[in-house]
DNA sequence: CTAGGGTTAG
């Protein structure tokens, strides 16, 4: 009987999405104010008798919840009429659960639910939305898991759902496992879910097999083709993108807005800066729209450049565009406005925001500690440490910790150093770099070892930021034997671990072994810059 | 229920 009443509710549903609401118009009027929700409205409306005017009725009502109070209102309602029976209306109520970042409660009313929904793949679907988009990956894996298990095959929206979510953990043999499920369920042609392969393989860092897949497909759409583009983008590969770009050109489709977003990404990724700002205007020539997102590219590329001309002319289009509102653009500013030195102008601009995000408070951070503001730029930190509800993080940390270092108050950065690490935030490679380079700096070889310590702890070894900086700090420290062995075993060393070694030996008068190191350097095929030879040449005036 | 693009620490 379960069964032959949802189907009941759901072709009432679909009926509704093509044509208007059959409620009197006062009463929809007061749909688009969830506000005035009100349990009498709800229960005592006249015209709402019947099961499927309830069921419709309720879909309505939840589609437009905002917030905890206004779900429970609606939930309680619902349970008090024999709607509550419906799997419809449960999978609605997951839904605008979670869509108000309820993902607890929804997992709660999904677990405590009748047993009947189990056999509802728009429940399970919608369940594992809610958990997916709230991050909740291996949760989502293991919903995906139950319901194999209980005999309920997914569908053309289940399967992009779980392969998103094996994306976002990084694990390829699991992704190849429900790929080759993908193809037993017989999803090999499904636009939509090939499209969430591609990505899946993308993210994984395996473009060859993301490739493999798009050639393969009979019927490709734009989001096809931006996925190419992005993936190719994201994995740092701007011969890739433009590639997929240009062939997307020629096989007659004219490349969009997020085509065009993804190509100048790539090539901001790769630090072909100018180039980035050279397609920004090939793109307005050639009448393309622009988009939040590749304004917040431009504005990057601006702030590494340091041009401050340009990234006022972008926040021109910012304004024209009508996309001051976008929180990540506002804080592409912050942070342009920073990198070029009007830390005025970025603090003017954090303080007329409507809404921050953590983002924002770190971008105006690293404006204050970028240009050699450490103490504004701890009382900024400060004022997050003391907000209602946003914690500094990583990134806030590593900002004030460097910019202490880099004002040369190395006592005041490890002392902050000291304080994160007790109330448990993870240093990452970045923060360890700074605090090396205090260590190098006060000399003090001590904790600098013990730095080290937590650097093998915390397999951060390979890290070439970490494996300089460890250098950098023993050399400085006069150990040249440990700087010289953690020099060689780093695999892919850079121009800095070369020019950080031979400064090194030279600054303590072993120009023989800089010599030595500069010979091995050359022949590594490396092409030294000014620095290393100001390396090399204040190395052999020690010697004489 | 409908995929793709972005900003902050060195």
């Amino acid at each position: 009987m379960l069964h032959a009443l949802s189907q009941r509710f759901i072709s009432t549903s679909s009926r509704l999405r093509h044509t208007h609401s059959r409620f009197p118009p006062n009463l929809s009027r007061s749909f688009s104010k969830p506000r005035h929700i009100h349990q009498t409205q709800i229960i005592s409306h006249p015209s709402c008798t019947t099961h499927n005017e309830f069921l419709d009725f309720f879909e309505h009502l939840l589609r437009q919840c905002t917030g905890h109070k206004q779900c429970k209102q609606v939930h309680a309602q619902i349970i008090t009429t024999d709607t509550s029976q419906s799997e419809f209306l449960a999978a609605k109520l997951v839904t605008a659960y979670a869509r108000s970042g309820l993902i607890f409660d929804a997992q709660k009313f999904f677990d405590t639910g009748p047993v009947e929904g189990r056999s509802n793949l728009l429940l399970w679907n919608s369940i594992l939305r809610a958990n997916v988009s709230h991050g909740f990956y291996e949760p989502a894996l293991k919903l995906y898991d139950k319901m194999t298990n209980l005999g309920v095959f997914g569908d053309g929206f289940t399967f992009p759902l779980v392969i998103r979510a094996c994306a976002f953990l990084d694990r390829l043999k699991l992704s190849k496992k429900v790929h080759s499920h993908v193809l037993q369920m017989g999803f090999q042609n499904h636009l939509h879910v090939v499209n969430e392969l591609i990505g899946m393989y993308g993210k994984l860092g395996r473009m060859d097999f993301a490739r493999r897949l798009f050639d393969r497909m009979r019927l490709r759409s734009y989001v096809s083709w931006n996925i190419m583009v992005s993936s190719y983008a994201f994995n740092y590969d701007c011969d890739g993108a433009t590639e997929m770009f240009r062939r997307m050109e020629l096989e007659g489709l004219e490349p969009n807005p997020v085509s065009w977003t993804s190509l100048l990404s790539s090539h901001a990724r790769c630090g072909l800066r100018e180039e980035t700002i050279q397609l920004f205007g090939m793109m307005r020539v050639r009448g393309v729209g622009t988009t939040a997102e590749v304004l917040a590219v431009v504005l990057s590329v601006c702030a590494d450049l340091a041009v401050v001309d340009k990234g006022k002319m972008i926040h021109g289009y910012v304004i024209r565009g009508g996309f001051k509102d976008y929180l990540f653009v506002e804080n592409a500013l912050i942070c342009m406005y920073g990198k070029c030195g009007l830390v005025e102008d970025a603090d003017k601009l954090f303080l007329g925001m409507e809404s921050k995000n953590l983002v924002s408070w770190n971008a105006l951070i690293s404006c204050y500690a970028e240009s050699g503001l450490c103490d504004e730029a701890f009382t900024i930190f400060s004022q997050l440490n003391d907000h209602p509800f946003m914690r500094p993080n990583i990134i806030s940390w590593s900002a004030v910790i460097g910019g202490f270092s880099y004002k040369g108050r190395g006592e005041e950065s490890l002392e902050l150093f000291r304080q994160m690490q007790s109330i448990g935030v993870m240093a990452n490679s970045v923060t360890i770099s700074s605090v090396l380079s205090v260590c190098a700096e006060l000399a003090v070889l001590n904790l600098g070892k013990e730095i080290h310590g937590h650097v093998v702890r915390a397999l951060m070894q390979a890290n070439i930021l970490v494996g300089n900086g460890l250098v950098n700090m023993y050399t400085k420290c006069g150990s040249f034997k440990q700087g010289h062995l953690v020099f060689e075993n780093i695999d892919s060393k850079d121009l800095i671990s070369w020019n950080t070694m031979i400064a090194g030996y030279g600054m303590h008068g072993l120009g023989e072994n800089a010599l030595r190191i500069f010979y091995q350097m050359l022949e590594s095929g490396f092409k030294p810059d000014n620095i290393t030879f100001i390396a090399v040449l204040s190395a052999c005036s020690h010697v004489g």
